[in-house]
DNA sequence: AACATTAAGTTGTATATACAATTAGTCAAA
DNA sequence: TTTGACTAATTGTATATACAACTTAATGTT
């Protein structure tokens, strides 16, 4: 081990992007993308600081920094002694608190882009009106949109739109701007319910989807208010083994 | 100025808790109660580095840590040239609640009752420790137990639990007080945290479970925390056709 | 065999120092 | 008046050093 590098350092800076940045920031963002694309995976130990040192001939108290401010953010664990490892973190969402896909991919680092399969216009069939709140006669805004997460289908939104509410929504474009985002200029949201649960999808969805017959998903039904007049409900599928929701709470 | 102390710092630390902790967090400890008593207005400016080292004798780079940490948590804005400003206050975003498959089952009207499948007490492994936040010499109780609602298997739980907050772990009867109302008592939680899935059972969870092959599951993996040490977490398996989670929020 | 001690490696914290980058103000020259 | 140069104050980053705390493995002792 005397004076050779620790193999997982090699070329650690290769494949960076030339920008200006501090070091320790250079390092965050080196490491940020090992983790994430799986050369470092998931519990692996990662080099200790001294070896980093070596390595690349910065202080310790640089690198103690990258890999501390890494662990509060959650990518890796540290234990006094032990050592650094990779954490275990898939792609997550936060429950319970009205989601925006785009942002959320966006925020992970994600490429995001979207396709509008459907948009109609049209009143309220019975059951949906029951379902919604509505009434019959009132118009609705149906569409689905599949949302990609590096080019791989990351949700399938099944949404109907109070028309009354929100007239223009049929002439937005929702590859360049979400639903979401747009209903809340249009109609402030008061209130809202959810209900998650792991269903099988049907076989035209496993194909948006792409996923293979047999791979669960988690769905979500969401309903908004604004004030006592239903805003919007959307049905939101997201492949198991893409998607998880994620929660936080301190009392 | 010379010599004198910045008013705002006069008895810094004295209505703090006398915990042994190192001084970068009793300075976020003492910064974070001025702000949040509203002793320290938002938009206000705070002291210096150069101050707070005069007055309180420590390192600049101690008091750099805090007032960085501190400014990405949300609670401080910095200014380079300028100096470190009292943040607006953030909005608080809703929660999900812990729950209890007893009180749940019972509340709408089903019988519940529990079977305990396994319950042993061991060192963390390395593996656990990461995961958990724990350490590898610390002892933790592993149980399974199977939840049920008018007979029919309604939840698989499979928790971990730190025998050091909760030493009376493995005596309890399960069967008749569920995990979390013990915990509880035991170990009040502060703070907790929610992954949320859908995921394919293997063969023995479909049987314990008494579900076909093919019927996807919700999983809930649950950690809660009292204080900085983890308490327990769970693994909580539920048949997709037969369990539904629920939210609601209003702004 | 069981237990205690020691050593090596790792992360955690604290300090002193240095220089860079940004901002606001001062002051002099055009 | 305007411009530009300069200065002081402040935060941002990087390094070297030191010691504390913890974990594991090896070693020695009973």
């Amino acid at each position: 081990m005397a004076n050779s590098i620790h193999p997982l350092l090699v070329n650690f800076f290769a494949d960076l992007p030339d920008t200006p940045a501090p070091i320790y920031a250079r390092l965050k963002q080196a490491i940020t993308q090992k983790v994430t694309t799986g050369e470092w995976q998931a519990n692996q130990r990662v080099p200790s600081e001294a070896e980093i040192v070596k390595a690349l001939n910065v202080s310790r108290m640089t690198v103690n920094r990258a890999l501390r401010e890494l662990t509060a953010e959650g990518l890796l664990t540290r234990q006094q002694g032990l050592g650094t490892f990779v954490a275990q973190k898939k792609a997550h969402s936060a429950l319970f608190e009205v989601h925006n896909i785009a942002e959320e991919v966006a925020s992970r680092g994600g490429q995001y882009h979207a396709k509008q399969l459907q948009l109609t216009k049209s009143k309220a069939s019975v059951e949906e009106a029951i379902n919604l709140g509505m009434r019959t006669n009132q118009e609705i805004f149906r569409s689905v949109i599949l949302h990609f997460e590096d080019n791989q289908p990351i949700q399938l939104e099944e949404r109907v739109v109070n028309a009354t509410l929100a007239p223009e929504y049929g002439e937005q474009d929702f590859t360049q701007e979400t639903p979401y985002v747009y209903l809340m200029k249009a109609a402030p949201m008061t209130e809202g319910e959810h209900l998650v649960e792991a269903v099988l999808p049907n076989a035209r969805e496993c194909e948006l989807l792409d996923i293979n017959d047999h791979e669960p998903c988690l769905q979500i039904k969401r309903r908004t208010w604004s004030g006592d007049q239903i805003v919007t409900a959307a049905r939101l599928l997201h492949p198991g083994n893409r998607f998880q929701l994620f929660g936080h709470f301190s009392s």
